[in-house]
DNA sequence: ACCGCACCCTGAGCGC
DNA sequence: TGCGCTCAGGGTGCGG
């Protein structure tokens, strides 16, 4: 599931196969929910344009044209943007695209669950959007526009601080953990990345956030900053569907200490880590470690 | 203002 | 082999 370390991986490496190439054309499926901006009206205003700007605000990467526009996009949770300069997601295995050299990998061929696709007035490689469970979003943000999606982030994750969010912490009492999940407090962190930025930081995921003290908030804003940092450098978490542009594993779900590790030892005191729902999602953590 | 929950979607994994 | 069920969860919107 793409959170902020994979949707940064997937700006970095999307930024030179798409910035100050003309679009040309711009193929759709269907319109559908997830296309908050008509297909047929991103068929109509993107062509002629140029992309001037990569930028990612939370899990949100958001294209700034030429003429000042904006086309945004969330992938949710399955969602992928990529080139097709190479093979891509899910149309072979790792291990399969491992054993074979660049230069012999096939060329993507779009498939049902790609939805958009610009091409350049330059040539391949295309930009293609991808999105199997269709939870992703595409919209275009006119001119002057304000996009209500976009103006209700909180702080990006990486720039927060624990006094910045210490006194968001103080009047919610809820589980610390939907306080992290909440896109309006910090914007980028998902449930990887909660579980283990709160294993981290010694801080159980139940604690409701009222009763995190000063230092705990500290804590846990440093570990997010510390497991964020980390994943993009190793190219993101593979755990599900997220695969970079280029269609390579990232290699952070190897460091995983709790994430999707029930009945597995915990590898600081080997007590097997603990799975409790809390908001209806999973959470993952060591009640020896975390208090 | 805050909180919990239903819902959107499809594929993987499981038991029978 | 195949069917039907459950699960995964980011984000929105609703009712309490």
């Amino acid at each position: 599931m793409p959170e902020l370390p994979e949707v940064e991986v997937t700006r970095q490496r999307l930024a030179p196969v798409l910035l100050g190439r003309r679009i040309a054309a711009v193929e759709t499926t269907g319109d559908s929910y997830f296309f908050l901006t008509k297909p047929r009206t991103l068929r109509r205003e993107l062509p002629g344009r140029t992309p001037l700007a990569l930028d990612r605000h939370g899990k949100y990467l958001v294209v700034t044209l030429d003429n000042q526009a904006r086309l945004v996009f969330h992938l949710g949770m399955t969602g992928q943007l990529f080139s097709n300069g190479v093979m891509s997601p899910r149309l072979l295995s790792a291990a399969a695209r491992a054993s074979l050299a660049p230069e012999d990998q096939p060329a993507f061929r779009p498939d049902a669950h790609t939805h958009l696709r610009l091409r350049f007035s330059d040539g391949v490689p295309d930009l293609l959007f991808r999105d199997v469970r269709k939870f992703g979003k595409v919209f275009l943000v006119a001119v002057g526009e304000e996009n209500p999606r976009l103006a209700k982030l909180g702080v990006d994750a990486l720039r927060a601080t624990g006094e910045g969010v210490f006194p968001l912490f103080r009047r919610r009492r809820t589980a610390v953990k939907n306080v992290l999940l909440d896109q309006s407090v910090m914007a980028g962190v998902g449930n990887i990345y909660a579980d283990e930025a709160l294993f981290l930081a010694g801080v159980r995921p139940r604690r409701p956030a009222s009763r995190i003290t000063r230092v705990e908030c500290e804590r846990i804003v440093e570990a997010l900053h510390q497991v964020l940092q980390r994943s993009i450098e190793t190219g993101g978490s593979s755990i599900s569907d997220y695969l970079a542009p280029d269609g390579s594993d990232g290699g952070y779900q190897d460091e995983r200490q709790v994430y999707a590790r029930e009945g597995e030892a915990c590898r600081h005191c080997k007590a097997p880590v603990r799975r409790v729902v809390i908001g209806q999602r999973s959470a993952h953590f060591c009640a020896h470690c975390q208090h």
